[in-house]
Order: structure tokens, then sequence, then C-alpha cells
DNA sequence: AATTACCCTATTAATTTAATAGAGTAAACA
DNA sequence: TGTTTACTCTATTAAATTAATAGGGTAATT
């Protein structure tokens, strides 16, 4: 199930890249027009600018903005830093890998292969969609 | 995330795909074999039985058993029967379907549409994998 | 009849997610 | 310079889900 952080973080950031001007927009505006928690919201949003994808201004016409291109912004990169691991289990993760406590051998276990599959079919498609492809 | 419901799940149908014969497994065999807990393990156990993947047998010489040919048990069938939805949201759900509470219009959402091909690339993976490909 | 092993209900512990509250701080503008 | 605006940060709590445990009940086989 996709969290709600990260469902409010695609609609903030969908709802950024289409703005016509690169001008900040305040985290109330996003969060009355996208239906978010304001709160839980500023959460998300300093998560991201943390991360890079937006930048902020304080003080009277302030808010957030985004600082690359849409265009130019994987789905992989956006959803590894809201959801977390792409992969269902830690041990088919590429960036978050960690061997399966429960497992004596990835080789012979059932259920990475079929994850690993999983994980490639996710792949291709966080990695052939961008920001801009959301708000199309 | 996957489950430890539907890993132990998979590892469990893998176990008993792997057997030679059709006689049944007891649970506590499938535990140890599997470094699973018996107690949750009969309970997953159970509800793959209900769902008609499983058949059991009492008494001594007991235990569970395939029904099907492990060729003929879609991951797709097991995956909802375990995991739940395939989708991450359910308004892309083809079994789960439901509107989702915060979004007013799934036409404009910006996230349905990647939502639904994340879907999509999933059910590609289930719908050509079988329970004879776990344990190939 | 006794044993084996599945079956079922209830409870609890642990974890994660989601939301809320409130105070603090930096920047802009008059 | 002072005030407003709006982001920043920490802490807390509520809710939901997941995982595990306990213990007794029941059906079938030998």
């Amino acid at each position: 199930m996709l969290s709600k952080k990260t469902k409010y973080g695609l609609k903030a950031l969908a709802y950024l890249a289409s703005q016509k001007d690169k001008q900040p927009v305040q985290i109330s505006e996003v969060a009355k027009a996208e239906n978010i928690s304001q709160k839980f919201l500023e959460s998300i949003l300093l998560s991201l600018r943390k991360s890079g994808f937006l930048g902020s201004k304080k003080g009277k016409g302030g808010g957030y903005y985004l600082i690359k291109d849409p265009k130019e912004v994987l789905m992989t990169d956006v959803m590894r830093i809201l959801e977390g691991p792409i992969a269902m289990v830690p041990c088919v993760s590429l960036n978050f890998y960690e061997k399966c406590a429960d497992c004596p051998d990835e080789a012979t276990c059932s259920v990475n292969k079929l994850m690993l599959m999983v994980r490639d079919a996710n792949l291709e498609v966080y990695r052939n969609n961008t920001l801009a492809d959301l708000i199309a």
C-alpha cells in the first residue's frame, strides 16, 4: 500500500510542477488545494527540501518551489525518498540492501527470485517516468 | 514491503510444491524447515486452504498438501489472498476497487496514472509466474 | 479408545503510520 | 527597526496494522 506520506508528497510535487512560474507556493495553499493536513504536509515538504527536490523561501511571499525542471526529476528518486525501498524485501533492494533475518540462503530462497522480478518491473516504470509525466 | 504473512505463505507453498509425492506435510515440519513461527503458520495455511490452494488431512499422517499442479497456480491469485490488493492505491485496484477518500477526481489525479502503470507492471509479473516457477 | 494434528478464538506485543500541538527562527517589507 | 509572514523543528499522541502467542476444541486415523 502506498503510504499517505508518499501520496501527499507526489501530489504536492505535482502541484508545484504545474505552476506556471517558479514562484514559491505557500504550504497552506498546497494543503488546501490537495486536501492534505497542513502540519503533516509541512514535514513531507521539509524532507523533500532536504533531499534536494525543493527549495524554500521564508518570510512574506515565501513558500516552496521546485529546484529542477520536472522533466529531470525521476520517479525512482522521488519514490525512494518518500516511500523508501522500491523492493518489497530488503534482500533484493539496490539502495537499501539487507539480509533477511529469517532466510538462510538467498540463492535458494523461493521468494527472492519472484521479488527480484517485481522490483525490476517497478524500477522500469519509475525510471521511465518523471515528475513532468504526472501532470501531463 | 512484503508482509511476513505473505513471505511465509509463499515459502510454505513452495515447500509443499517441492515435495515429490502428494503426501500431506505436517505444519510443524514446514515451520521448522522454513524458520516460521508454527502458530502463525497455522493461520496462514488455514487461509490458503479456505481459498482453495491447499487441502488438509487430520489425524496421524495428516498435514497439508497442494490441491493443484504448481504450474496451474498463478501468483496473481496467491498474492491477492496472502497480501491483498496488488495495486498500491485502492482507486486502481481491479479486485479491491475503492474510491480514494481524499481524492476529488481520479481522472485528474496525478498519482492515479502512475499507480496504474505500476499495477500493470506488477500484474504482468504475477501473471507470468506460477508456483512452479518459485521452486525452479 | 487413544493419539495425532488440524482448527478456532481471543489476547497481546510490537511496529508503523498519521496526525496534532506548540514553540522557534529566518527573511521580507514597510 | 519592527512587524508580519511562513518555514523549521521537537515532541507527543492516536490510530491502525502486523506479528506473535496461548490455549483449548475437534475431527480423523490407526
